[in-house]
Formats: C-alpha cells, sequence, structure tokens
DNA sequence: ACTAACCCTCACGTAAAGGTTAGACATGTC
DNA sequence: GACATGTCTAACCTTTACGTGAGGGTTAGT
C-alpha cells in the first residue's frame, strides 16, 4: 500500500566530456578508447560510488583490468549506464532492474527475451500513463488552493491578512480545499 | 543531484468508513464524536504506527487523552491526515512538511503565514509541471521503443526472432532506442 | 469477573541507493 | 624519483517512513 512519492527533480546533467587523459594508444587498432571508472562518471553524472553499486548488482561489468586492477571499461559502458538511469527515472528500483537483467540474460534464446522486453515496457508505460493522470489532479488541486488563496486577499486587499489565520471569511462556502484546511487543522497542544 | 524516482502507484482506499463504535454520548453536547487512534487509521489508510509517528513529528496531536491514556482525536485531526498525505503525495518527506508545520506555528502572525504558504504551493505547482512534462518525454521514449520493437518483428515475421539478439537488422539505422540498445549493451561475464 | 479487542511505550529492524572513511597500491607527469 | 591524482577493497554510516515485536495496561460487552 506505499503511495506515490514524487521527489524533487533534478536531472544530472551530463557534465560536457572531459580531456580523454592518455589520449588514444596509437598503435592499437580495436581496442582502443578502454574508459576507466572515474570517467563513466563524469561522463553519466553517476558516482564512482554508484557504478561500483551496479557491478556488485551484475548490472554492469568491466571489459578487462589494468595491471593494477583498474577497471576498464568499453564505451558501451556509457550506454548501459545511462539505461539504468532512464529506468531509475521510471520507477524501476535497482532490484527491479537487476530482475530485468538477469530475466534477459537468462533467455539466451531471443524470442521470450524480446517478448519480456516488450512488456516491461508496455507495463511501464501504462504506469506512467497513469502517474501523470494522477499528477495532474494533483496539479489541479494546488491551482484551485491558490486560487482560493488569492480570493482571500481580494476580498480583504491587504491589511486583514493580518487577521487571516483566524478568518471565517471562507467558513461559509464549505468548499475549502483540503490543502489549505490541513494547514490549520489540528492546532498545537495547549 | 538526486534523480526523481516515480514508484508504483497505489491509492490508499479509504476503506470506506466502519460502524460508529460507541455511537454517540448522548447528553453531552459538544465534544461528541472523538475518534481513537486505530479510528483514524480505517478512515485514512494509514496504519496506527504512521498516526503515531505523525505525532512524534509533531504533525498531529491529540486532543486529550482517556483516563487510561488512550489518545483521542477531533474530526479534524482526519483532515489534517489526509493534508499529510497529500503533501507526501506532491513529494513533500515528512520533515519537509514538519518544516512547513513549523513555520506556520511559528508566524503566529498571519500574514507572513498566508505568504509563506502560497509560497510553498507555488513552488510545487511548479516542480509537478515540470515532472509531469519530464514523464511525457519519457512516455514518448517508450513509445518509441515498443515502435521500434514492432518494427523488429514486422520486418522478420515471427521466425528470425529467435535471432534477434544478434540482429543487425536494425544497426544499420543508428537510431537504436537508448531503451532497447541498454538491454543489450556491456554484456555479462566470460 | 472474564474476554476479545484495543491501545500504550519502548526499542530495534528494514530496504533503497548510495555516501564516507581508511589504508594501500597504480598511473602519469615533471 | 617524487607528486598529484585516481583506484582498489572493505566496511560502516545515512536517511525515509514506517514495520515488528515485547511486555503490559484499558475498554466494552456479557
Amino acid at each position: 500500500m506505499s503511495r506515490v512519492r514524487l521527489p524533487l527533480l533534478s536531472v544530472p546533467q551530463p557534465p560536457l566530456a572531459e580531456d580523454r587523459k592518455h589520449a588514444d594508444n596509437l598503435g592499437l587498432a580495436e581496442p582502443a578508447e578502454l574508459l576507466q571508472v572515474g570517467d563513466l562518471a563524469k561522463e553519466t553524472g553517476k558516482t564512482v560510488r554508484a557504478i561500483h553499486l551496479y557491478e556488485e548488482l551484475d548490472l554492469l561489468r568491466p571489459r578487462a583490468r589494468s595491471k593494477g586492477r583498474y577497471r576498464l571499461y568499453g564505451p558501451d559502458a556509457l550506454v548501459r549506464i545511462r539505461w539504468i538511469g532512464k529506468l531509475q527515472d521510471m520507477g524501476f528500483s535497482l532490484t527491479d532492474i537487476q530482475t530485468v537483467v538477469r530475466d534477459w540474460e537468462e533467455s539466451g534464446s531471443a524470442p521470450s527475451a524480446m517478448t519480456k522486453m516488450r512488456e516491461v515496457y508496455t507495463k511501464k508505460l501504462e504506469e506512467t500513463r497513469a502517474l501523470r493522470r494522477r499528477l495532474q489532479r494533483l496539479e489541479h488541486e494546488l491551482q484551485a488552493s491558490l486560487d482560493y488563496l488569492d480570493t482571500c486577499d481580494v476580498c480583504e486587499p491587504d491589511r486583514i491578512l493580518s487577521a487571516c489565520k483566524a478568518c471565517d471569511h471562507h467558513e461559509c462556502d464549505h468548499t475549502v480545499p483540503e490543502l489549505v484546511a490541513g494547514f490549520r487543522a489540528n492546532p498545537s497542544p495547549s
């Protein structure tokens, strides 16, 4: 019975690509462009700790390790991390994602995998729509409350506001928005 | 830098008013209708524990106690609890609400209080709008991904799906939706 | 009086998603 | 070789919103 929580938003802002450190190992044709964890962090906006965590959860895996055991990732890791981020944004928990990933990898045979993927996304699409409607209702309520408050100082311009906390002016029309009523309800102790 | 999380939704469903236990103490005019914590719980869908918690956080306070120290609430408590719930739905944490309440009570003088209330709601209204836009983008992405997947089995009806995990059919048009690409990115260990 | 429901006050547990040390190597640069 | 950074592992810390007993009174009804 957990209710919806809509936390404050703040998009990570991919901190614009930094200087490629050890340029490119000119000579070796293919395995060029290996990134280390900090690079991933910079480009995805996630922290190193977060990326390590994803690995602990088997959501991500370094392509190799350096001699000194540094993790080395291919560029696909970027895709993966961003993907994780998007799923999170859509409301998946990391453990949800774990499941999704496990399912995908277990069904090495594709058809079921594709089906699953479609299922997951379809379901989430519906949830997202529902959530948006819900938000819209909240928006209306907020708007209504603000309108109500405006009324309050329209009918009693400016000055009388100082008495407004106890103002019964609106009490006659019993449609005090809940968002406003709640403020006053349940007064503090004696 | 916390990102948005949009948890699964599920509205509490106010479990339709139960039988008024000790009917109404016929005789005593005013202080009738005192509820005890379980009643509040039933009517708001919150748990008793939750209600106790709200009290610990100074968001709610019983109007009185019975001889045996049972908490007794007036009907305004219902309003208050529902109000708390709505604020939570809008993304306020309980500690946020604590602040709001404290602010409201401290400014016993009303004008600043009203202003504050308006401020809070105005801000939240904007956040909510932003969030909705964000969700809309996610919705589009989901839709796009699903469309993409449909393409996948339109061009290769049915059977070839079994090879689709490795299918490069779409790789030519480099617009693999991130939501789809992420699935495949970063293959598991060797 | 007896019983079934309630309620009281601690107080510790939990899940999520990392944050934050700490102590110790690794790398790249001058 | 010396420095400044960057990484490694391991392990404990943090916050949120309650959940879950334990141990023990309270109420209402019969």
